[in-house]
DNA sequence: CGCGAGCTTGACGTTGTTCAACTAGAGTGG
DNA sequence: CCACTCTAGTTGAACAACGTCAAGCTCGCG
């Protein structure tokens, strides 16, 4: 079983990032000779936290989990889940060539590499790019924010809730939606016991907000739901 | 009293950031053509979320404190203090030119406003000054996630002993100092309330791990605290 | 059928917020 | 120089929210 797949090329792949619209036939052709694409199955560990950053990645298939982790415990969150189409390189780019997050496989998951250097030599020929990526990178702070006021002073309620409209908004793209993530998963997303997390999601069932199976989840009130995650 | 107070130039600028070495003379006088400066007192709102983004300030003297705010309720989080020489313009850039923090000034502060059109101008000519830009930012994001890491897994103890921390070593650069921090500007530091502020600060001091007067601080034992702070 | 991983439930204790009262110091006006 | 007041700091008590622990359950799979 090849792992390696390199199918096609960056001229036709139908994949590709609004940040690659912004290179010129060269520049792309020479990240095309440079790239290639490998297959995660579920539960294994695309990159780690504290590894060396010498790829970006771009998600082609599939859908991958990205954690930060606390290096002083073993305490981590769930900060977002990435899918195609989502480059993920991480915040050592640039700084000191290390990874601060941690991407595990939740489905099984294509993932294209891209030279750190390749990058390099477009944003130093090529300002367009340039500016895309700082948006790109500005557009990450402003959802930190909001993951820092929700963790800072939203209770369970409200961070559960969070988590199901991000799940059904961002993600899945529907209201109604199944997924791999684990009751443990959902918790390491609302920074909270998996036992609260069960606790909650139950009573939204009785109130009749959501209801959901053991890997499937429905949301039937969306008002009520974004309701509760404005108040916290 | 004039606010306006454009001293001197770009070029002899003692405080010239690290980005702006990236500049050619020819940029540098653009910028120091459509700079000017401006002065606040405590407590005064340099800017404020939600409100448009229209230049880049660059904090020349004095400290400012840089809140995040929850737009449906009013609880909000103080990120961060800056102090000269450090650029601040928001995440807004690039994506809606909008703020999505809210600066006030702390001390009697001086910022040097330089227009966004002029930086974007930069970023199109000069990929070192892209470049520093993205490190500056990727930088930024580092932050941001032991943000998220000690709001989301921390308790009191630890909360309060990474302010601290964060203060002695960097913006006053010292164990001993002096602030104009109120104990609810400490809370809202800490996402905690100023109540549970002066618990913990009490404890610290009955451990003599610091003392403190009503504006001033000094850490008396920094192994304990850092310790406290690791393992929340 | 039995095993194991993940899910669920209840009891319990800790933590931290809230509320209310009290204190200290700075500024103000008689 | 003394009330008065306002703001910030402090303390204590009551309460609610959550995490932890332990036990039992469910479901898929060998």
């Amino acid at each position: 079983m090849p792992r390696f797949v390199n199918t096609g090329d960056c001229f036709n792949c139908s994949l590709k990032l609004n940040l690659f619209c912004y290179m010129t036939d060269e520049q792309l052709s020479r990240v095309d000779k440079n790239r290639h694409e490998v297959v995660f199955k579920p539960g294994e560990t695309i990159f780690k936290s504290g590894g060396p950053l010498t790829h970006m990645i771009c998600i082609t298939r599939g859908k991958a989990k990205v954690y930060i982790e606390d290096p002083d415990s073993e305490k981590r969150v769930l900060m977002a889940l990435i899918k195609p189409v989502q480059l993920i390189g991480g915040p050592g780019f640039l700084v000191d060539d290390m990874h601060y997050i941690t991407v595990v496989a939740l489905e099984e998951t294509q993932a294209c590499y891209v030279k750190i250097e390749d990058y390099k030599e477009v944003m130093r020929t090529n300002p367009e790019f340039s500016m895309e990526l700082v948006r790109h990178l500005n557009e990450r702070i402003i959802k930190h924010y909001t993951k820092i006021i929700n963790f800072a002073h939203k209770q369970t309620h409200g961070k559960v809730a969070d988590t199901l409209l991000y799940l059904a908004g961002e993600i899945y793209n529907s209201d109604a939606f199944e997924t791999l993530l684990t009751r443990q998963d959902l918790a390491d997303m609302c920074a909270m016991a998996k036992e609260s997390v069960i606790r909650v999601l139950k009573e939204f069932v009785d109130e009749g907000i959501i209801k959901h199976g053991i890997r499937d989840f429905e949301i039937l009130n969306k008002k009520k739901l974004l309701k509760i995650s404005q108040t916290g």
